[in-house]
DNA sequence: TATTTTCCCC
C-alpha cells in the first residue's frame, strides 16, 4: 500500500497523461481514489495545459468519484482552468460547482475572478461579484483583491475603486492591484495619489511590485518630480532598488529616461550588477525615442558581446534605427538573421520588418513580408497602408483598408493618418473627406491635429485653396506651422500670391524664428517674378539672423 | 501582484 503523502507528490512530479492514469489506478488500489487531497491533485493535472490538459479526463473524475465532489476539488478544477488558455471554461465549471448545491468558498472566488479578469467579460464579473455580496465573502482579503482586479480588467477603474475603499480588509496586494488597475487604464495620476495616501495615510508598506507601478505610472504621467519622490521614498525603505532587483532598477531606469532624465537612466543602467534583456531593451528603446540611433546600434552590440540574448523587442528596436536612418543594409542583415533562427513568424517583428522596408524605399519587399504575414494586427495593416501611400500607391492603399475593414480590423488614428496621406498623394479629394468625416462618425475617433495636417495638405495641393484656410480657421485645435507651410505651398504651385503674402505675414509674425517660412515666401515671390518680394523676405530673414536650413536626407545608397 | 515593445501629414 502506498501513502497519501507519497502519491500526492507523485502526481504533483508526474510528466503525461498516460502516467497520471496510472497514478489514478494505484491511487485507486490504494483505497485512496476517494480521498479528496490526491484527487484534487489529480483534478489539477488533468486541467493544466502546460502539462497536456484532458479536460474530458477531469470532468468525468469529478463525475465518477463515486462520492460527492467537495468543494475544494471544484475549486481546483476552477483554479486550473482560470490559469489556462481558455478561462471561460472556469466559469462554466463554477456554474456547474453552484448547480450540483455546492457552496462556494473564499478559495472559489478568486480562481472564478482570475477567470473574469482574464477573459474580460464585465456581465460575468459582476454575477461572480453578486454571489460574493450574497454570501458575504467580501470581507476576505483575497476576494476583495480579486474584486478590485476583475474591475481593473475589464477597464471599469471607477467600481474596482468603490470596491476598494469599500473593502473591510486590504493587504499590501490590494493597494498594489488598485494602483496596478489605474496604470492599466491609462489613470497614473490616480495611480500616484494612492501610492502617496499609501505611504503617508494608510502607512501600509510597499513591496517591490508597489514600487515597479508606482514608477510605471510616473513614466507614463512623465511626472519627473513624483518619480523622483517615489525613487526618494523607496530608497528610505532601507532598500536597494538598483542594486537588488532587476525588473525595479530596469522601470527606475526607463523612468527617469521616459521623463527626459537620459543621463541618470544611463547611470542607473551602468551601475545594474545584473541586466536582462528587458533591461538592455529598455534603454535601447530610450536612444531610439530621442532619435540617437548610434547609440542604439552601440547598445545592441554591447547587449551581444555581454551574452545576453535578444528578444523580439530587441529587433524591434534594432529594425526601427534602422528605419529611421535608411539603413537598409543592415536592416537587411537582421532580417536575412531572423530568417534564419527566428521560425515562428512574429507579427510584430514582420511589422517592424515591413516598416523598415519601406522607410528605406523597398516597397516590394514590405509587400512581400504583408502577404505571408498570419494574422495581422492593426499595425500591420496600417504600416503597408501608410506605406503604399508614401510611395504612390494611394488606390492600393485605400483598397488595402477596405479589406482591413473586411477583415474585421478596427483602424485606429494612425491608421487614419495613412488613409488620408493616400487621398492626398492620389489628389483623390472627395474621398479625404469622406474619410475623415467618417472618422468621429463612424469610428468614435477625433481627429488631431495631424489629421487637419494631412486634409488641409490635400485640399492645397488640389487648388482648393480657400476651402483649406477656412478648415484651418475652424479648427478646434491650434494649428500647427506645418499646417500653414501645406497652404503656402499650395499658393506657390498654384501662383496664388496675394493669398501667400497675407497668410504668410500673419504667420511670420506669430513665429518669427521660422526660416523655413521665409524660404517658401520668398520661393512664391521669385516664381511670380516678383524679385522685390524676394530681396525684402531676404533682407527680413538676415536682420533676424536666420539661416537657411540645409535639408538632409539619410537614406543609404549602394556603393 | 512586476519591467521593455513596433504603425504617425512634409
Amino acid at each position: 500500500m502506498i501513502e497519501r503523502r507519497t502519491i500526492v507528490s507523485l502526481i504533483e512530479s508526474c510528466g503525461s497523461m498516460r502516467q497520471l492514469k496510472q497514478l489514478h489506478a494505484l491511487a485507486v488500489v490504494s483505497g485512496l481514489a476517494r480521498d479528496v487531497v490526491p484527487l484534487s491533485r489529480l483534478v489539477e493535472f488533468c486541467a493544466d495545459p502546460a502539462r497536456g490538459a484532458d479536460l474530458a479526463y477531469a470532468r468525468a473524475l469529478l463525475l465518477h468519484l463515486g462520492r460527492a465532489p467537495t468543494t475544494h476539488m471544484h475549486n481546483s478544477l476552477v483554479r486550473a482552468l482560470s490559469l489556462g488558455p481558455d478561462p471561460a471554461a472556469a466559469l462554466s465549471a463554477y456554474r456547474d460547482m453552484l448547480r450540483s448545491s455546492l457552496a462556494p468558498d473564499h478559495f472559489t472566488f478568486p480562481f472564478a475572478l482570475k477567470a473574469c479578469a482574464r477573459a474580460p467579460a464585465p456581465a460575468f464579473g459582476r454575477c461572480v461579484h453578486a454571489r460574493v455580496v450574497a454570501t458575504g465573502f467580501g470581507a476576505d482579503v483575497y476576494v476583495a483583491t480579486a474584486l478590485v482586479h476583475t474591475y481593473v480588467s475589464c477597464g471599469d477603474a471607477a467600481s474596482a475603486r468603490r470596491l476598494f475603499d469599500a473593502a473591510p480588509n486590504r493587504n499590501v496586494v490590494t493597494w498594489t492591484t488598485m494602483i496596478a488597475g489605474y496604470v492599466d487604464n491609462g489613470r497614473p495620476s490616480d495611480a500616484v495619489s494612492l501610492f502617496r495616501e499609501m505611504v503617508e495615510a494608510a502607512q501600509v508598506e510597499p513591496n517591490e511590485i508597489t514600487m515597479v507601478h508606482a514608477l510605471a505610472a510616473c513614466a507614463q504621467s512623465r511626472d519627473l518630480d513624483s518619480g523622483r519622490w517615489v525613487h526618494d521614498t523607496i530608497a528610505h525603505l532601507e532598500f536597494d532598488p538598483v542594486g537588488s532587483n532587476v525588473v525595479l532598477a530596469t522601470v527606475l531606469l526607463d523612468m527617469y529616461a521616459k521623463c527626459g532624465n537620459l543621463s541618470t537612466a544611463r547611470v542607473l543602467f551602468d551601475r545594474m550588477p545584473q541586466r536582462n534583456e528587458v533591461s538592455w531593451n529598455a534603454l535601447i528603446g530610450v536612444y531610439n525615442q530621442h532619435g540617437q540611433t548610434d547609440d542604439v546600434l552601440r547598445l545592441f552590440g554591447e547587449m551581444r558581446s555581454t551574452g545576453c540574448k535578444p528578444d523580439n523587442v530587441t529587433w524591434l528596436g534594432v529594425l526601427g534605427a534602422c528605419a529611421n536612418k535608411g539603413l537598409m543594409a543592415l536592416g537587411q542583415g537582421v532580417h536575412a538573421y531572423l530568417e534564419k533562427t527566428n521560425s515562428r513568424k512574429d507579427v510584430n517583428v514582420c511589422t517592424s520588418l515591413m516598416d523598415m522596408y519601406s522607410k528605406t524605399g523597398d516597397a516590394c519587399s514590405a509587400l512581400r513580408i504583408f502577404h505571408t504575414l498570419n494574422g495581422r494586427d492593426v499595425l500591420a495593416w496600417t504600416s503597408m497602408i501608410i506605406g503604399l501611400a508614401k510611395h504612390g500607391h494611394g488606390k492600393d492603399a485605400l483598397k488595402l483598408f477596405k479589406e482591413m475593414e473586411e477583415g474585421g480590423v478596427v483602424p485606429d488614428h494612425i491608421t487614419f493618418i495613412g488613409v488620408l496621406t493616400a487621398c492626398s498623394h492620389a489628389g483623390m479629394v472627395e474621398e479625404g473627406q469622406m474619410y475623415f468625416n467618417s472618422m468621429r462618425s463612424v469610428y468614435g475617433i477625433k481627429p488631431t491635429v495631424k489629421h487637419y495636417g494631412c486634409v488641409v495638405d490635400l485640399l492645397s495641393r488640389a487648388g482648393h485653396l480657400a476651402e483649406a484656410e477656412s478648415l484651418v480657421r475652424a479648427m478646434p485645435i491650434r494649428p500647427s506651422i506645418m499646417i500653414w507651410g501645406s497652404i503656402l505651398t499650395g499658393c506657390e504651385i498654384y501662383g496664388e500670391v496675394g493669398m501667400a503674402e497675407r497668410i504668410g505675414q500673419s504667420v511670420a509674425e506669430l513665429n518669427p524664428q521660422c526660416s523655413g517660412l521665409y524660404v517658401l515666401l520668398s520661393n512664391i515671390y521669385a516664381g511670380a517674378g516678383r524679385w522685390h518680394g524676394v530681396e525684402m523676405t531676404r533682407r527680413l530673414m538676415w536682420q533676424k539672423g536666420l539661416k537657411k536650413t540645409h535639408g538632409s536626407s539619410s537614406t543609404e545608397v549602394k556603393a
